[in-house]
DNA sequence: GGCTAAACTGAGATTGAGTCTCATTGACAA
DNA sequence: TTGTCAATGAGACTCAATCTCAGTTTAGCC
């Protein structure tokens, strides 16, 4: 009866090290969200898991982003997707033709951040999201 | 019949140069948005008007939005929320205590989004949000 | 001022993301 | 093995936003 799943132990040990227990749902949940490269809707982990309950799709997706595995982000039109955090803090790229999402870490941009003197108030935190075309969009296009 | 509402006849003639109608829910809704000193939600913008539909509400915002009267932006909880745009490109702060939006403008901002050397794609826009404790929250809490 | 086409409107249904409730299930420590 | 309680699934609900459509208003023309 151990699980199949091909999952990284450590996100299942950063949940179990906060007192969330390891579920097979939250197992499968898990294992799907390995298996993308770009960022991902609630609605499609639904699509690919039809024996979990939406509810617990949601619950999951908020916990992991507690944890600090997954973010959310917005598109430029709103659409609400997430992605799974690979490197520590970071900021997103969305490509404004196909959806997908990218990440990068810029020191400059956190240098950026606490040098920022015109802003009223103690900052506490930000978030960049940065619209491009990728590359698979661009040489597409230029075919 | 001359509309009784102080508006800024510039935002109407943006309008009528887009070869959009100034009609008088339209000038209704323009005239709350410049009494709007921070961020506004639509549903708050409907309570003001309740003789206005919310989907023409809705669709005013969008408007305003596509001519750049105003702009959207995401509280960190993904609440969403609008803000007249006075000062042309900026971005914006919230404050997380109040919701207080801000906006500001930084040059640095735009030289670092250029400097940008390893995003893959071509850059064709970027949206900053600044989570803050504004002056009046960190004002009020440590008295 | 009257006419007309097209834009605009309000009401309400619909959608989509996310939350809540509650009876049931299952993980895990003792 | 058992008891406890966190986690679950189903489905109702909420909230922001969109869509539809018949009726209204605007602006341009005469």
């Amino acid at each position: 009866m151990t699980t199949p799943l091909t999952i990284h132990p450590d996100i299942v040990s950063l949940l179990e090290d906060r007192g969330y227990r390891s579920t097979a749902p939250r197992r499968a949940i898990i294992h799907i969200l390995e298996g993308k490269q770009e960022g991902f809707t609630a609605e499609e982990i639904s699509n690919e898991l039809p024996g979990v309950g939406r509810a617990t799709i949601f619950r999951t997706i908020k916990i992991l982003m507690e944890v600090g595995v997954i973010c959310r982000l917005n598109l430029i039109d709103g659409a609400p997707r997430y992605s799974l955090s690979r490197i520590g803090h970071h900021h997103h790229t969305a490509c404004v033709k196909c959806g997908n999402i990218g990440e990068f870490r810029a020191a400059t941009v956190e240098r950026l951040m606490r040098g920022l003197g015109n802003i009223p108030g103690t900052i506490v935190g930000h978030r960049i999201e940065v619209y491009v075309i990728c590359d698979k969009c661009v040489n597409g296009q230029e075919a």
